[in-house]
DNA sequence: CTTGCCCGTCTACTTTATCC
DNA sequence: GGATAAAGTAGACGGGCAAG
């Protein structure tokens, strides 16, 4: 059997991503962290091999000492999360531990860990208010404020063009306000903020910027993050790409005359068109809620947001095939059998799987055996 | 005068590249 | 594959300076 490598998605609640961190974690914990994240089972348990979490075989000494320091370390990461409202009157909070056990072997070369029940239902079978991103993403950053910096802004990149913090919340969620030097404001500009606006602009999917938004007397106490992707993203407001409409004007059907010479679809150039309009929406939005950051729609296989980064066609294809992968786990079917199937049709909805599978779930006491029914379909319809 | 930003320097640690 | 050098990063500290 052909082996696939599968693009690692982390799949966090927006609650937990706006958490705060009792302790500043170094790139490879928080790499460690996320890694598994993007691993996990519904039980919060996962298991994988040091290499892989590295990106590379060629490992020495120093990666597994370091792994070593770095399962030490993670035990006693605490998260707190805001449950409620977030206000002075009425406000509720909930401080876990992330682990409960870690594992680590040199001779076996992996790691395995159990993250804690309060942790699960943060990572684990999210239907809304959480935030997708590919580990690729994040996994070259060298520095760890960068990937937690990253997590923050590409939450909301896709609905706000920028997002302001208050200085010592930002300092919370990174995990550094018992930290002393970042008391001088001057060490969180160039070690913080300039250090992950250049490394996350440099090489991730978004470009991000940043200023002071606020200051008390001579105390810096806001700063804004501007950030965008570097395609810009669009949306379609349903499924069903014939009901968008775009406002075609004299300039706009010049400029699709001149896309259609570039030999692109009418579906693409209404999507280009779509895109100028989300763009032009972007600016200067008030960036008060980042709530809601539910990036794929639930009832179809059909993602409705496309991106023309290369990261961002592989988050929506992962996820369409992670989410493909669930249903047809749920319906009992063989997971040999739903890894060839996923693989076999992308999870597109061109190969028609999906309507089978939207079939099954709008007509629950259709079929006796869902399973059958599926396997029969695999069989008839794409040889498997 | 006090406070807080700015700048430079130093040390310890992590990651990557290179050599054996 | 393992050891080590080189490059990059985190964090601490102290002094200068000017806004409040």
């Amino acid at each position: 059997m052909k082996f696939v490598k599968r693009k690692k998605l982390v799949r966090k609640s927006n609650k937990l991503i706006n958490a705060k961190e009792n302790t500043p974690l170094t790139a490879l914990e928080r790499k460690l962290m996320l890694y598994s994240v993007s691993e996990v089972n519904d039980e919060g348990k996962v298991n994988f091999r040091i290499q892989d979490l590295y990106g590379t075989s060629k490992l020495n000494t120093s990666h597994y000492r370091n792994v070593r320091k770095a399962v030490e370390n993670l035990l006693n990461v605490k998260v707190v999360v805001e449950e409620g409202d977030v206000s002075d009157e009425d406000w509720r909070i909930k401080g876990m531990n992330v682990f409960d056990v870690i594992e680590a072997s040199r001779k076996g070369g992996s790691i395995s860990a159990r993250f804690t029940q309060s942790m699960i239902p943060h990572i684990t079978n999210l239907k809304r208010n959480y935030t997708t991103y590919l580990y690729e993403a994040v996994s070259p950053f060298r520095s760890d404020f960068s990937i937690r910096i990253y997590e923050l802004l590409v939450q909301g990149v896709d609905h706000y063009s920028k997002r302001e913090f208050e200085l010592e919340e930002l300092k919370s969620k990174i995990g550094i306000s018992q930290i002393k030097t970042y008391t001088n404001f001057n060490q969180i500009r160039t070690k913080v903020l300039d250090k992950a606006c250049h490394e996350i602009t440099e090489k991730s999917d978004i470009d991000v910027t940043w200023d002071i938004s606020g200051k008390k007397g001579r105390r810096v106490s806001h700063i804004t993050f501007f950030m965008q992707r570097k395609t810009a993203s669009v949306e379609r407001s349903t499924s069903d790409s014939t009901k968008v409409e775009v406002k075609v004007d004299k300039q706009l059907e010049q400029q699709m005359n001149t896309m259609k010479g570039l030999g692109l679809s009418e579906d693409q150039i209404r999507l280009v068109l779509q895109m100028k309009q989300s763009e032009e929406k972007l600016k200067d939005v008030e960036p008060e809620v980042v709530e809601s950051t539910t990036l794929f729609n639930e009832q179809e296989g059909e993602p409705f947001k496309l991106e023309q980064t290369s990261i961002h066609l592989d988050i929506v294809v992962e996820e369409r095939k992670s989410r493909l992968r669930e249903r047809l786990i749920g319906y009992k079917v063989a997971p040999e059998l739903v890894e060839k199937v996923v693989e076999h049709t992308q999870a597109s909805k061109e190969s028609g799987i999906w309507k089978h599978v939207t079939y099954l779930q709008k007509n629950p006491n259709a079929v006796d055996n869902p399973a059958g029914y599926l396997t029969s379909i695999f069989r008839n319809n794409y040889g498997l």
